[in-house]
DNA sequence: ATGGCTACTCCTAGTAGA
């Protein structure tokens, strides 16, 4: 089974983009995030000519999630159970088979020191809370997406330029290794140990060019599917050419 | 050198992203 997460920066700016993709990789399933489209203008008719199946929890302009699939889930589930209903459209999930997988967007915190960087370290105890009533850590749970944090030095081009800043803090770290402590292992690093590896890039001053990016993308599952994992790559690819998204795809063949 | 780009919006300037 191969399971594909993309932080897609507008589904309908990314349209053709997405498609060709999709017709390229074949996956069973892509997660995305930043669809930044109401649900009711989904380009559904897309995917669907495609032959997948499409799930989405979107909002205006801002956030949004949606899973594209070839084989339909047996269960849906949509954001947190206590969410207000204003809250950001961050998170879809749903049973494939035996596998639990959620998709996420996370906060990105915009500012050290703000309310919304607060916000941003709770939406993450949120999701520890929401896999400790839903799951259990024996279980074959799979949580992808943009986690808008970078796990550790060698997922970002400069650590000393960036420790400290937005992404890259003991606060933020802290946050991610609680929510991993639940059970979770970060699969692209079961095989790939070196640095240089990255799902993000500015798309100011030349960054991909330059090769100057980040690992914020991410692939977390539990034992059950370390033992399952084939393979865990990066389709750097998909951030060169015309109208790229600034984050490239992750992918995970089962 | 907190930003050199991109996408969004009751649009043509302001906000957000990471």
């Amino acid at each position: 089974m191969r399971i594909a997460t993309w932080n897609v920066n507008s589904v309908r700016a990314r349209l053709q983009r997405v498609a060709d993709w999709i017709t390229e990789w074949e996956p069973d399933l892509l997660c995305m995030q930043e669809t930044k489209v109401v649900d009711a203008e989904f380009p559904r008719e897309a995917f669907e000519s495609l032959g997948y199946g499409v799930e989405v929890f979107g909002q205006k302009t801002y956030n949004g999630v949606a899973m594209a699939f070839r084989k339909e889930p047996s269960a849906i589930f949509r954001g947190f159970p206590d969410d207000l209903r204003d809250a950001d459209r961050r998170l879809i999930g749903g049973i494939f088979g035996d596998l639990r997988v959620i998709n996420v967007y996370a906060p990105n915190g915009t500012q050290l020191g703000t309310e919304r960087f607060t916000q941003k370290l709770e939406w993450f105890r949120r999701l520890r809370s929401f896999l400790e009533a839903s799951a259990m850590p024996a279980d074959p749970v799979l949580i992808c997406g943009d986690f808008n944090v970078v796990p550790e030095d060698r997922d970002v081009y400069d650590p000393e330029l960036w420790r400290g800043r937005l992404l890259f803090t003991e606060d933020e770290h802290q946050a991610l290794d609680h929510l991993m402590d639940w059970g979770l292992i970060d699969a692209f690093r079961l095989r790939t140990p070196e640095a240089g590896h990255y799902s993000w890039w500015d798309y100011r001053a030349g960054m991909f060019h330059k090769g100057q990016g980040l690992r914020i993308d991410l692939i977390l599952v539990t034992n059950a599917l370390v033992r399952r994992t084939k393979s865990v790559v990066i389709d750097r690819n998909a951030r060169k050419g015309p109208k790229p998204s600034d984050h490239a795809p992750v992918i995970i063949d089962l």
